[in-house]
DNA sequence: TATACAGGCGAACAAATGTTCCCTGTTTCA
DNA sequence: TGAAACAGGGAACATTTGTTCGCCTGTATA
């Protein structure tokens, strides 16, 4: 699979692209890993290439793209087989990918438990992605006379009205001359729990 | 604070970057700014880099680094002002953080309504870190019997229980000839919501 | 016991890549 | 109404960086 060493270099990479934001150069690596001639740690690289470790384009310098699988998802878990096992892996969620693909998005941090029944609890975090338009049925962040509110968006004979999801609420209707608009919809819902926020705070 | 222009390169660069894994060469970057000469790229990107828009250290091939500040999350909206001004921004989340700093843990694809009353439902992804240790009143992960359950632990002088969030199931007893083992400990819980999957969905 | 393969050294070489200098405009702002 | 900052061009130049070609040492393994 990979050897000792292998993974030595890849790990030395991975440090390197972590504290740098680039890949190191050939060169760089020869003096990290304490060799003395850049042919080894060509070897070495295409090894790794071969091997699937990383990827890396011909004549590219500093051209290192790590592979970073993202954090596995288990879906059910086959009986008698280790958790954690590759048969359980269902796929792998990419977490970097959401930071750059949420392009404008933002996240909401939910106040009150006006939304418990949809399962968002207060102090859960919702990401919003904007838009102007939103379809009945579907969850979405308005703002209503300067206030934002996280609502299930309701659009009938009767008006539009925005829902909350527990029944010590009542549901918002528009009025007229109410100021009011769509700021987004509702994308995700995530909530940290014991400490979480240690590995994922906003910073 | 940063020109139309200059928006536009660094979305060039995210882009490449993205698409690459590694960042562009400078002429790599004229090529696709429709740009002839290499000197006009140096010099906005000493623009870019004095503004503090990417980090770059000179003379080194492809050693731009885009310093993601991660998707803003705003608190409690000010009236009268903009939703999304800097003034409502609390912090940012920085998700690539917890793919690293993940280490070791995995998400598992939550199966039934047994934790509904936890704002937990089937479908959701709950974050567990691997622990053979959990203390009592945490949500974990469990193996119990080869199956792999998400419960409440409960642990006092009546024995071992893993406690359900939903009236219509039963706590569970360890007994004492049960396979057992507590597989890890509940961070986080996420929740995909209109299409939120295409933002951000396991590969 | 050959053969394959992981690891390495060094030097010469070929590209790829960043930098500098000198120019031409336009826009912005005190 | 200048000075400063933004944008861009072209060419020569200096480095950085990757590649290639021998040659050497162990350790497996068929």
């Amino acid at each position: 699979m990979m050897t000792d060493r292998q993974k030595k270099f890849l790990d030395f990479i991975e440090g390197f692209i972590n504290d740098n934001g680039y890949s190191p150069s050939i060169r760089e690596i020869a003096k990290g890993m304490g060799l003395s001639s850049t042919s080894s740690v060509k070897k070495m690289l295409d090894r790794l290439t071969d091997g699937g470790f990383l990827n890396r384009s011909n004549s590219i310098a500093r051209g290192i793209d790590m592979p970073s699988k993202g954090i596995p998802v288990l879906g059910r878990i086959k009986a008698g087989v280790p958790v954690e096992a590759e048969e359980n892996i269902e796929g792998y969620m990419k977490l970097d990918r959401l930071t750059i693909r949420s392009g404008g998005g933002f996240f909401l941090k939910v106040d009150g438990d006006s939304m418990k029944d949809e399962a968002i609890l207060d102090g859960d975090y919702v990401l919003i992605k904007p838009s102007p338009v939103i379809t009945h049925g579907q969850i979405g962040a308005f703002r209503v006379n300067g206030e934002v509110t996280l609502k299930t968006f309701r659009q009938d004979s009767e008006g539009i009205f925005l829902m909350p999801a527990n029944e010590d609420f009542d549901p918002i209707l528009i009025g007229e001359y109410d100021d009011f608009a769509v700021i987004g919809i509702m994308k995700m819902v995530m909530r940290m729990t014991e400490g979480g926020h240690n590995a994922f705070e906003p910073a």
